[in-house]
DNA sequence: CGTATGACGTGCA
DNA sequence: GTGCACGCCATAC
């Protein structure tokens, strides 16, 4: 199995729960480098796949960040979720 | 193999 | 409160 940063990343964002947000910083701690949150974004910035809800990652200051689609969309899609700080 | 990049984080002026 | 610069890691080319 290809358990490299990446794959792990995936797996934690996509476990994120809908309505809640998990920073850069965390998914970099919960796939084993805190200090690969710079990785995280690139990562995620190449993902495109649906069924990785990348949007529910955020900076760790609580702003949105990016997106692939648009920072806009992406707070647009939160606040649908019903992630309302 | 080596270089360049990036959806970050923190510190300092 | 805002802006700039440095450092860090994994991925892509």
């Amino acid at each position: 199995m290809d358990f490299s940063f990446r794959e792990r990343v995936y797996k934690i964002v996509a476990a994120i729960p809908q309505g809640q947000v998990r920073t850069y910083k965390q998914v970099a701690q919960l796939a084993g480098n805190e200090r690969a949150y710079r990785a995280v974004g690139s990562i995620l910035h190449k993902n495109t796949n649906p069924n990785v809800p990348c949007h529910r990652v955020i900076r760790s200051d609580g702003t949105i960040g990016g997106y692939n689609k648009g920072a806009k969309e992406k707070v647009k899609i939160l606040q649908q979720e019903g992630y309302v700080p």
